[in-house]
DNA sequence: TTGATTGCAAAGCATTTGCATGCTA
DNA sequence: TAGCATGCAAATGCTTTGCAATCAA
């Protein structure tokens, strides 16, 4: 069980490697492995850290490439949540998706809508533009934020931001 | 006739400015004049070598700083396309809308979707977010790109690319 | 006169690249 | 063995800040 575990993500960065005439090696499985295990947004910095508890050895620089290699394979996608910082979430068998983000603890929600889909491709045709891809972001305070805002006592539940919006740009 | 323009918006720029406790200086002045008669997505540094041409001494830093000072009074919008720098467009006045990009030639189509719109509220009421912005953007071919595409021997039509899109995050 | 403003230079920050060394295929 | 990969350090590019001089109120 454990060993099947993202075997067809492996399988598709192997081939991808091999096609484009690149090499396999130690760091590149490790980065991706961790990368596989970690549902969450993570920047190149995050994984870097998760990486050195592994193998000290492994520098920034890799993680960085490796993620971009990971893009091209089509395992992982880049997104932007307004606080000029890349996070990479999984792409694989992951459905497309949009995300609602927490201006003020940085919770990322994501969601998905077919009709709103089928609107934006309606807008693109009527417009003569041929998509290739899109990004929709909506920033706004969850519920528990805003519950923490109508009553100042109250302590906010744990868990550090992980986003910090410094100043939201992309409106 | 060309006296009165834009008298709205320098009202709300000089109310903007006392309600702060700040100062009025021929430098944001002038800033504010070219900006507003620039029906355009600016970066800082565009704006910067605009200003250059009326005066010289005008430096890079307050032109950077008045930029945000129009984003907080509410005459102008920043922007991102996906080449990793800010635009500024007008806001006061200025009906909300969304930006299709294409990524060959970098212009930039702004539209509304009023059926959008709503979905998006209706989607993040469902999240229990009260939400205050979002940004939907969308990539792809515009129609001449598609035909350059298609017959390379055509020469595009003049006018260089506005956004060079380097690589596209965000999606 | 007081304190905001300006413009230069320099710092920040995330991201990229150059290059000598190390390692797959 | 050839040449891709690695990791360090340094460069980049845009954004932001420190500071002394300047200027509006």
């Amino acid at each position: 069980m454990k060993a099947k575990k993202f075997e067809k993500e492996k399988e598709i960065f192997l081939e991808h490697i091999q096609k484009a005439g690149l090499r396999r090696t130690a760091q590149r499985d490790l980065i991706l492995e961790i990368f596989l295990k970690t549902e969450d947004h993570l920047t190149s910095e995050d994984l870097y850290w998760l990486v050195q508890k592994e193998d000290p050895s492994v520098g920034h620089t890799t993680v960085y490439r490796t993620l971009k290699l990971l893009t091209e394979a089509g395992l992982a996608r880049e997104v932007r949540f307004g606080d000029n910082k890349t996070y990479y979430e999984h792409h694989y068998d992951h459905q497309h998706h949009d995300h609602l983000i927490c201006t003020q603890c940085g919770k990322v929600v994501e969601f998905f809508s077919e009709e709103i889909e089928n609107l934006q491709d309606e807008i693109a045709e009527n417009f003569g533009f041929r998509l290739s891809h899109h990004s929709l972001r909506m920033w706004g305070l969850c519920s528990e934020c805003q519950r923490l805002q109508a009553d100042p006592n109250l302590v906010p539940s744990g868990a550090q931001p992980k986003v910090r919006v410094k100043s939201v740009v992309g409106t």
